[in-house]
RNA sequence: GGUCGCGUAGCUCAGCUGGAUAGAGCAUUUGCCUUCUAAGCAAACGGUCACAGGUUCGAAUCCUGUCGCGAUCACCA
């Protein structure tokens, strides 16, 4: 039982005793640092029930408290709040328990129930850009702080590769590619295609422009551009299944999906299944036929398919085309039934999709549970704010996005420049510089993006290179470095620690109070205690933002105990085992946090 | 216009399931490298928590309204 537990049965038993009055729970809070205390119980709920001074009523707990409960060694009151004060042994009982901890802070996977969370979903016709870094990191920790809280995670994204878009790319191509391949170019073949989508765009806005000199209406010129109408052509030619188009779809389908993997490779982010629309989006007119059957939708006159949604304050929504070909919708449905489908023990699927479709997943959710999906109600929409430049959003026709693979590259050129002005790691050759670089590029790109609460919209400005000191990844990794650098002089110095003292045994008597906790132990073990529940959190709330930042008051935390006590220097090896053995501990969650969050740690920089 | 989200220090952000004097980083200023890595530590400066009401012993936090910013309301994805 926990010691919030034990402390709120006696504090209940002191309230019955003296007052004579049950009641159900005590209000807690940890103590502010300002006043002396370890756990606080606020005492201004009780005066509902109890009339008697707030001082009063605290004394009385307390008192209570002190004998009753072996850790609590006295306490304060100040207004309504009770601050409890515990006994250094509570805290070495702590560190010994989350030594013995296997991996401290992961919960055992439970057998009931998986999640599938989606994210990256990218289209095929051009390459990833900052919005989808931060929907890759998002996605991909989101899922790692499921795991660790215990969830089965299944990651996956919907490849977006069916569709007018990928028709341009591939028209323009065969146009005026003349036979070129990634190989022949020596570009990236997500880079590739995308520059063929922006030719097809010049091409449609020349043919626009010359129809309209000839005397057409703009609005008819835009429909009519010939290359426009040969695209469509050509998508109707691919749903029908056309060898020659399909061929070249999958051609340069698969450059795109190579490209991907090797910015996926260098961002660190993975998938256990991967869904195609072309795969699915069948699937989904199937089942808006069904749902027309159940009398879920309804179609119009000219057959289109539509569900109403008015009584849920909604609109109503079209499902299939007039055409009877398939909108996001049909397809996003027929996904989602796909993949429980494939792996039927999924309770639950979190989407990781920028906020501008908020909408979309509403009426998705309530398509999916209209239809009698169990599972539907357990469906969530990881909604992120845009990432937006100064200028305000990234356009492609502008030249404004920021690649996603430049700007990694970018990161890892600063960090490089930096670790050189800073002029450590002489030893260390080219190789293992140059990684050294990519983890703290990457590191603070990754921090950048993560901290931040993942409904707010992010302002990214290029020309001011994201920071590496303070509230940063480099920051943090750089602590890490430091720990690694602690333990390594330590095991060279050690000749007589055993593995107790490694435990946090103290060995000094009580009497002389050599062994009392200083303060910033203290901190820090109530920090390193705190590691549990923030995952836990950060997983209920879909959100690396709270895992980042605790890491962070954590790695502040111990910068201050590093520069206030010695560590090696201390002559009492008991003490010295100790803060060796804490260090160690808090440069373990460092790595086991960060590496949830995706960011790799250095163990010098 | 309807719906949804956001508004906290000059800038970037924490804090939001109500609790003590609203916290960090950057920037500015000032100390600390003969001692475990100064990508660090310590400190100063900086606030009408958008605004107005309400609920409460207590509101940045909950409710209502107003203003500002953004998204969305397509037979696009």
């Amino acid at each position: 039982m926990n010691i919030q537990n034990v402390i709120q049965l006696k504090a209940l038993e002191a309230v019955e005793a003296v007052y004579g009055i049950t009641m159900t729970a005590v209000e807690f809070q940890p103590t502010r640092k300002e006043f002396e205390g370890d756990l606080t119980i606020v005492i201004f709920p009780m005066l509902r029930q109890i009339k008697a001074r707030p001082e009063e009523i605290g004394k009385t707990i307390g008192e209570y408290l002190q004998i009753q409960v072996r850790v609590v060694s006295g306490f304060n009151i100040i207004k309504g709040f009770l601050n409890l004060v515990f006994h250094d042994f509570y805290y070495r009982d702590c560190f010994r328990e989350m030594n013995e901890t296997p991996a401290y802070g992961l919960t055992e996977p439970s057998e009931t129930g998986a999640v599938m969370v989606e994210y990256s979903s990218p289209n095929t016709n051009k390459p990833l850009h900052l919005g989808h870094i931060r929907n890759n990191l998002l996605g991909y920790a989101v899922a790692e702080i499921l795991k660790a809280a215990g969830k089965i995670v299944y990651k996956t994204q919907i490849v977006n590769d069916r569709g007018i878009h990928i028709c341009k790319s591939m028209l323009a191509w065969q146009r005026a590619g003349n036979g070129e391949t990634p190989e022949s170019s020596g570009l990236k073949g997500d880079k590739l295609v995308g520059n063929y989508y922006v030719a097809f765009d010049k091409m449609y806005k020349a043919e626009v422009e010359s129809l309209v000199e000839a005397g057409r209406s703009r609005d008819q010129a835009e429909k009519e551009a010939p290359v426009l109408v040969e695209a469509q052509e050509m998508l109707r030619k691919w749903e029908a299944g056309d060898k020659e188009v399909v061929a070249l779809w999958h051609k340069m389908n698969q450059w795109v999906y190579k490209g991907f993997e090797e910015t996926y490779a260098h961002l660190g982010v993975d998938f256990d299944r991967l869904y195609y629309e072309s795969d699915t989006y069948l699937l989904g007119k199937e089942v808006v036929e069904d749902g027309l059957k159940k009398k879920v939708f309804y179609r119009k006159e000219d057959g289109s398919v539509w569900i109403d949604l008015t009584d849920e304050g909604l609109d109503e929504k079209i499902v299939l085309r007039s055409d009877g070909t398939a909108v996001y919708m049909t397809q996003d449905i027929g996904t989602a039934i796909q993949r429980v489908a494939d792996y039927p023990d999924i309770t639950g699927m979190v989407y990781t999709v920028g906020n501008e479709q908020d909408y979309h997943f509403k009426v998705l959710f309530l398509i999916l549970q209209k239809l009698g999906f169990t599972w539907a109600r357990q469906l969530f929409h990881l909604s992120y704010g845009m990432v937006d430049l100064p200028g305000g959003k990234m356009k492609s026709r502008e030249g404004t996005v920021v690649d996603a693979d430049d700007l990694m590259v970018e990161m890892t050129k600063t960090a490089a420049a930096i670790s050189e002005e800073l002029g450590k790691l002489e030893e260390y050759d080219e190789e293992q510089k140059k990684e050294l670089h990519r983890i703290i590029g990457l590191g603070a790109l990754k921090y950048y993006i993560l901290k931040v609460d993942p409904r707010k919209r992010i302002l990214f400005d290029p020309e001011e290179s994201v920071d590496f000191q303070g509230n940063t990844g480099p920051f943090i990794q750089y602590t890490y470095a430091r720990i690694q650098s602690i333990l390594r002089k330590a095991a060279d110095t050690e000749s007589q620690t055993s593995t107790e003292d490694l435990q946090g045994e103290i060995r000094v008597s009580q009497e002389n109070g050599k062994d009392r906790l200083h303060s910033k132990e203290k901190e820090l073990l109530k920090m390193l205690q705190l590691f549990p529940e923030t995952i836990t959190l950060a997983a209920e709330n879909y959100s690396p933002a709270v895992l980042a930042n605790y890491i962070y008051d954590l790695v502040r935390e111990f910068n201050s105990f590093y520069q206030q006590v010695s560590i090696l220097g201390e002559p009492l090896n008991s003490v010295r085992n100790f803060r060796v053995a804490l260090s160690a501990k808090v440069g373990e969650v460092i790595r086991t946090g960060f590496g949830l969050l995706g960011i790799e740690v250095p163990d010098r920089m």
